[in-house]
DNA sequence: TTCAGGATGTACT
DNA sequence: GTACATCCTGAAC
């Protein structure tokens, strides 16, 4: 049984998506037609209007913001420092430029497709440091999702990449949320103290604040 | 255990 | 040319 989110989940005000999306299933179906599910564990709010840290701040458009401005339900996938991909959710209403980004997943299956992606070796020869810091990171999830730019703009409640409230019996749960301030953005001025990143407190959090 | 530095593409000045 | 919503490695503590 998969629960994909409405359409109007997406539409939402961005900071609630964002609290929203954490406890929901992101899917990835592979080429090969095998299924990658992780918990959302933790998100960023980005809010062009007031954001200076949004790509799209001050209605600032180009070839790659240009999903931002689309209407919610679509991803914005990008490429950071030449080498990382990360993964945002699209959100509010056409010509609203705003997005979550989606900055730490738990995978809870597909750990197989997951592991080669990400390291190139089976699961089950992975030590414990790797399989803890398989997807708690932007880039990281998107290595092991096999998540890149070919899936820019993909819709998110297709066949290749969604996010479920229910996924193979897998329902989501209600946990403790912690709210921080935004962290990589130091130029940002004002807006790096907004208090846009959420994270859900299922498992022990290795974090200094 | 923490830290600095390098890799690297794209957008923008 | 510069900055960037990052991650990994290796060296020092």
């Amino acid at each position: 049984m998969v629960k994909k989110l409405a359409r109007e989940f997406y539409l939402q005000d961005t900071l609630t998506a964002a609290k929203e999306l954490l406890g929901h299933f992101l899917v990835r179906v592979d080429a090969q037609g095998e299924a990658i599910c992780g918990m959302i564990t933790e998100t960023e709010a980005y809010i062009g209007a007031t954001d200076k840290a949004c790509h799209a701040y001050g209605g600032r458009r180009t070839p790659r913001t240009e999903p931002l401005f689309a209407a919610g339900g679509i991803s914005y996938v990008y490429l950071i420092y030449g080498m990382y991909h990360c993964f945002n959710v699209v959100t509010e209403a056409e010509n609203v430029p705003s997005a979550v980004l989606v900055r730490g997943v738990a995978i809870v299956s597909g750990q197989e497709a997951a592991a080669q992606n990400r390291y190139g070796r089976s699961f089950a020869a992975l030590t414990p440091k790797q399989r803890r810091d398989m997807s708690n990171g932007p880039g990281k999830l998107c290595r092991a999702l096999a998540i890149d730019k070919s899936l820019n703009r993909a819709d998110l409640r297709g066949e290749e990449l969604f996010i479920a409230e229910e996924f193979e019996g897998r329902k989501r749960t209600a946990a403790p949320m912690i709210t921080s301030k935004r962290i990589g953005i130091d130029y940002a001025e004002e807006a790096k103290d907004f208090p846009w990143r959420f994270q859900q407190a299922t498992e022990p959090l290795k974090e200094r604040m």
